[in-house]
DNA sequence: TAAAAATACTCCATAGGTATTTTAT
DNA sequence: ATAAAATACCTATGGAGTATTTTTA
């Protein structure tokens, strides 16, 4: 009922996996813990955050909780390496170098 | 068992209130509450994450968390804001200015 | 009509409360 | 001795599974 990270992951994994099915073999779960997610998801949150038709894409709000999970989901998987002393490499191996402010993330 | 916000607020709330009971006020939960809510997080993540002599104070692990569990615990905040329509408001409302990217966070 | 999602039902784990004991100042 | 934290115990809730039904392409 409270809001939770695997409702988070599920939200992420049907959006980036292109539906529910889909998200549970990426996740290791089943399609119906996915759809019972994503169901009390919508239910802590008031709102729809899927639209159901055809490949399930985000609703508008959907779109706006998209960056805060993966912030969330970030935040959890950062939390799970720290635990198993799994240093977090950055995301490209290529370039030290830093990006300009202008193309950095809205937080800082 | 498994990794969860309230546990994270918990933890943050003891470090920023300075003990188990502030903590639990602040939250408005009991400090049972609280405290069972570090054990399951230290248990969950097989670290201690704050040393239990006078104020309680993060141990090294715990330093390490701070950061990371503050980014989940914001970015719930921000979805339960996004849920009730709430503006969330930027830190600090002088500056409009962004930072340079040598003051920026790790992740951009 | 076949694939995808929702639901009914069940079981078990866990969050969190009260009351109490243990620990530290 | 007193305040703070841990623990014992209990209950309600919720997460997630299997099996099934409903929905939609």
């Amino acid at each position: 009922m409270t809001l939770n990270f695997a409702q988070l992951r599920a939200f992420l994994a049907v959006v980036d996996e292109g539906g529910f099915g889909a998200a549970a073999d990426a996740l290791g779960i089943t399609q119906s813990a996915v759809s019972h997610a994503v169901a009390s998801l919508e239910r802590s949150l008031g709102h729809a955050v899927l639209s159901r038709r055809g490949r399930s894409t985000p609703t508008s709000f959907g779109q706006e909780l998209l960056v805060h999970a993966r912030a969330a989901v970030t935040a959890s998987a950062a939390i799970t390496d720290l635990a198993e002393r799994r240093p977090r490499r950055a995301a490209r191996s290529g370039s030290p170098r830093r990006p300009s402010a202008r193309d950095c993330c809205r937080t800082c």
